[in-house]
DNA sequence: TAGGCCATCTGGTCCT
DNA sequence: AGGACCAGATGGCCTA
């Protein structure tokens, strides 16, 4: 698991190089696609910079039903990294804070789920609800399915209203 | 420099 | 047959 808890204090890290900025997933796919009708520069696999993705040149003598493949895997690749950065969008996070990985989003959200399914059952204000199990654990439970410590140092920065 | 993370390629399997 | 999905392999980038 990465990292999770960061110090804000100073001679942490800059607050500018932790900052991450979500890119458009839309617009990335449709750049993408733009990129596969044009002909252009590949800069190789590896990197994170989605924008550096255009298609790579059909290699010489390479069958056409294989490009195929990797074209339409390359796209399938793209639309499930859009949904990541959709989830990311939507799963508390720290005011500055490096891009969430995968596999962190996936844990991140299935207890951010959990908490809300819990709180829906409560019926108690979220902020309350949280507050109280934060103190006194979630009421009739040993310890909830949610309540992580990647959650719950979070939860202090999510705006409920 | 090692380890984590990621994009890409590739071959296999399943489905339409 | 062709497309979607998956997992393993590979190599690049970044950070501690």
């Amino acid at each position: 698991m990465e990292e999770l808890c960061y110090s804000f204090e100073e001679g942490g890290p800059a607050a500018e190089s932790l900052l991450w900025e979500p890119p458009d997933p839309g617009a990335q796919l449709e750049n993408f696609l733009l990129e596969c009708l044009a002909e252009p520069s590949w800069p190789g696999p590896g990197g994170d910079d989605l924008n550096k993705l255009p298609a790579p040149p059909e290699p010489v003598g390479q069958p056409r039903q294989r490009r195929a493949a990797n074209l339409r895997e390359r796209r399938r690749m793209l639309g499930l990294n859009a949904a990541f950065e959709a989830l990311r969008g939507r799963v508390p996070t720290f005011p500055y804070e490096r891009r969430l990985s995968k596999i962190d989003t996936l844990r991140l959200a299935t207890a951010y789920i959990a908490l809300l399914g819990d709180i829906l059952l409560s019926g108690c204000h979220p902020q309350t609800y949280v507050e109280q199990c934060l103190r006194s654990g979630a009421p009739g439970r040993q310890r909830a399915a949610w309540n992580t410590s990647d959650l719950t140092a979070r939860l202090s920065w999510v705006k409920w209203d």
